[in-house]
DNA sequence: GAACGATTTTGATATAGATCAAAAAATGCC
DNA sequence: GGCATTTTTTGATCTATATCAAAATCGTTC
């Protein structure tokens, strides 16, 4: 079964015909460690599932790269910008390790949503997922210290630390790594 | 015609059926300035617009009340949160000046999200675009200084100087008042 | 227009986290 | 197993912002 219609399927019910074409358009990569899924300024993909591997997002600020979000398997995630406003998103997306993606391209997706109206439940129901976790996220950089940050994504993704190494993190919690190392002495 | 009826028209088009329940359910309040129009733990709006006035959402941290958003006449705004999960939101919201509200109660749109299925794109378009406005957020929080948080925040709501005192401003910015204070001098 | 409370500013000091530099440890490679 | 590269830790100093206290300003009411 499509990882990625498994992970549409959670939000909720698409008839065989509808199923059957977003199945068609599904694409499927393997990239290696290092290799983008996407660049900045592209506007490829819109949703996507990761049936292997692991992939950060980051972007560009005052020459430096900061990381916005990791992404691990049967995760459902993209960039809503593109969807949105069919503009190019300001991300990229990496991959840390050598990975397995099942993905929709953003014109896809939005004829499918002309073709099957019944997919904007799911497609509402993701964007207001989305939209809780950002505003966890804001919250977390809102009102805590680089202390707390950290313990809340450690607590959210526990596995990511065997996985990523420290300087991605720091980035991640908008700290320097030398302040992440003592935090976590 | 219908302040909260015209936001929805911003999204997408519906016919007219459902448009007049939509209206038929829209409900009317008018507020006094330091009322509240949602405590922490009820649930009882979605999406609502103000014709006239001026909301903060807040919430509580360690006994301090932090801001979270500001919100003006004719913009869209809710709670994702008991839309998505029918849980409670954790938010406040109170009126900063007199105000008059439109808003639509969670259970009357879930209930027009399943008669009207038309709504869902409406709705996904929303929670979409309320997704790109938190993300801003986040990189705000995540980049920038007290200074440019200061600056990005006019750039985007101009009028809320006027209208609200420095407190509110610096615990939607996440500093003191005192510094708030020094970085206007 | 005096008096009160609320809001904003100023001052002195403390602290979390940044920066720069270098050492130590871990990892990969031949 | 030894060398080179990358990652992590440690140290010294600097800076942005917090905290606590008080003064100044503004707005409202009688």
């Amino acid at each position: 079964m499509n990882p990625l219609i498994q992970q549409l399927r959670r939000y909720g019910h698409l008839n065989e015909a509808a199923e059957k074409e977003i199945e068609q358009r599904i694409k499927y990569f393997s990239k290696r460690k290092g290799e983008h899924f996407l660049k900045e300024g592209q506007h490829v993909s819109s949703y996507f599932v990761l049936s292997k591997g692991l992939i950060r997002a980051y972007f560009f600020k005052n020459g430096r790269e900061l990381n916005s979000w990791f992404g691990e398997e049967n995760q459902i995630f993209g960039s809503i910008l593109p969807v949105y406003t069919e503009k190019p998103s300001f991300e990229n997306i990496q991959f840390l390790e050598d990975s397995e993606v099942y993905a929709i391209a953003v014109d896809d997706l939005n004829e499918l949503y002309r073709k099957y109206p019944a997919l904007n439940l799911i497609g509402r129901k993701i964007a207001e997922e989305v939209c809780i976790v950002l505003e966890e996220r804001i919250i977390s950089l809102h009102t805590e210290s680089a202390i707390e940050r950290y313990q809340s994504l450690i607590k959210l993704q526990p596995n990511l630390l065997n996985r990523v190494n420290l300087g991605h993190i720091a980035s991640y919690l908008g700290i320097t790594q030398e302040t992440l190392s003592r935090i976590r002495r």
